[in-house]
Parts: structure tokens; sequence; C-alpha cells
DNA sequence: TATTGTTATACTCTATAACTATA
DNA sequence: TATAGTTATAGAGTATAACAATA
């Protein structure tokens, strides 16, 4: 509650910030293998599955959201088909494109992956209320509002 | 103040964050690959000098710090070692140890990627000064303060 | 005995280039 | 012509198991 000077100053510089984040995100990347492992998932598959779980997309798509070359998409996408967590289906209004969706098994893992991230998760909710909403705003602020999508 | 319903209500439940969290990481780490790639790096070897750029750690350090098994840094220093980006460096007081160290073109390299990330600078460049100090508040709780390291 | 780093192995990820089917 | 997806290829990343050197 006192004044007195803090030995850890926040260095918020967009240097100091970076630097943040960079170990910040490490610990979740972490984090998030070790959770994708525990299901005998690499980190590309589950960040496949990640990115599914917010809806269906043409390999192209899902390409582009993992900074990937669409060719490295097939292969990942084989696999996940091979054990029936994702499949393809047929675009009706465009024959060339195959859009990937989430099977039941799929979605059912992925929510698994999620909840097995306990440092994340012990993390965030060691954060009350107003600071959960704080670093919401100003996530969304940095990573979606700013990003050309 | 009134309780109208927003359109975009912060969804800062733990659920949302980790929504949120995991779409951001995407951002940065798609930032941070196309930086790597513009200095032919690959992500690892991008990641593995900027963990070095924090400070000379040892070989299984290193492999702590990436989540991975120590074998793949063998392979992932020594070809950063042959580009001259890295040294290995024999430990004084327990000599199974390698200590692997930045070289001074390892850490021009490892800045000029940062400075490539434009998306995540951009970002954090739009906040204010007070939301800057929060950010770097919050990350710090959520991923250092809490991580038992 | 335990730990550090390396090697061998098999599989996965990755970019590049070339191909097909479709637009 | 251009685009979506695939295939082939070579290099890099990855976990596992086994090993030599050191503690």
């Amino acid at each position: 509650m006192t004044e007195a000077p803090r030995a850890e100053a926040p260095c918020a510089d967009t240097a100091g910030l970076m630097e943040l984040l960079s170990v910040s995100l490490g610990v979740y990347y972490g984090d998030f293998t070790v959770a994708a492992a525990s299901e005998n998932l690499t980190a590309s598959q589950g960040r496949t599955l990640t990115v599914l779980r917010r809806g269906p997309a043409a390999m192209r798509t899902l390409a582009e959201n993992m900074t990937c070359d669409a060719s490295n998409v097939t292969g990942i996408v084989d696999r996940l088909e091979k054990r029936g967590l994702v499949r393809r289906e047929a675009d009706p209004s465009d024959r060339r494109v195959k859009n990937v969706v989430l099977t039941a098994e799929g979605e059912r893992v992925t929510d698994a992956i999620r909840a097995r991230m306990r440092t994340t998760r012990d993390g965030l909710d060691g954060l009350g209320d107003q600071d959960r909403k704080r670093l919401y705003a100003l996530l969304e602020r940095v990573f979606v509002s700013g990003s050309p999508s």
C-alpha cells in the first residue's frame, strides 16, 4: 500500500514491452506445446485445431492463419484427418476449395488441450475482474484492432 | 454506466482471455516468423537468438527455455555457430557444460529481427503511456510472477 | 549413480517448384 | 491467366533412445 520505490519498476517503453511479450508468449507457447503433446499432437497440429475451433476454414485460409506455405497444410490436415479430428468438405460455390471442419472428437481434443494449459490459466485466474478486462482490452487493441487482419 | 449490451463487450472471463491470447500469440508468432525469415533464419533459430540476447545459456537451459528436448538444441546451435551468430564456450566450473554466447553479429541480427516486427511494434506504439505501463504490469503478473520459472 | 551434451533414428514441419483442376 | 490444392524434394525441427565424459 505504501509508495515506497519498487525495485522492479515497469519498463514500459516499446523495447521493454517487446521483450516482455517475447517472454510471455514463450511461456504461453511452451504451455501450449506441452498440452498438445499430452494429446499426442505436435504444436502445429494443435495450432491448426485451435484455428479451426473458431470455425471451418479453407486450406489456404488455414495457411495464412498459420503463416506458412499452403503446401504444408496438406500434410498437417492429412494427419489430423487420419486421426478423425478434422474432415475436408467440398465448397459448394467453388469446386477448387476444400473447407476443413473440426469433428466432434476434434472439438473435444482442442478443448482438452486448452484445459491442460495450467500455467496460463493459473496466471489469468490470478487477476481480478477489473484487471482481466484491462488485459483483454489492451491485447485486443495491440493484436486485433491494429492488425490488418 | 448503463447496462445496455455493447456489441463489443470485452469477454474477460478466463476462457475469453485464453482465446484472445491464442489469437495474439498467432499474430505475434507470424510477425516474428516473417521477420526471422527476412534474415534467412527459421523460427526456432530466431527464438534461440532471442533467448540468448538475454545472456549466455547452457545447452540444457536453452532447451528448457524453448520447451524442447536438449538433443534438438545441438543441431540448432550447430547451424547458428556455422553462420557465426553464436559460439560455444566451455564452462569453467563444470566441464560437462557448454555455454552458448551470442557473437556481435548474432546480437546485430537479433536486434534486426525485432526491428522488423512492424505489426507488433505498431500495435504497441498505438498505446498511450498509461496503457503501456498497464499492459507491462499485467503481462508480468500473468506470465512472469506466476510462472515457477 | 546422476547429469551434460552428443549422436542415430524416424517422423513431422517447412519452403520451393511443378503439377491438376477449376475459375 | 489466375487461383486452390496437391505432390515431390531437400533441409530443418522434434522426441526417443543410447552413448561418452564428467560430476
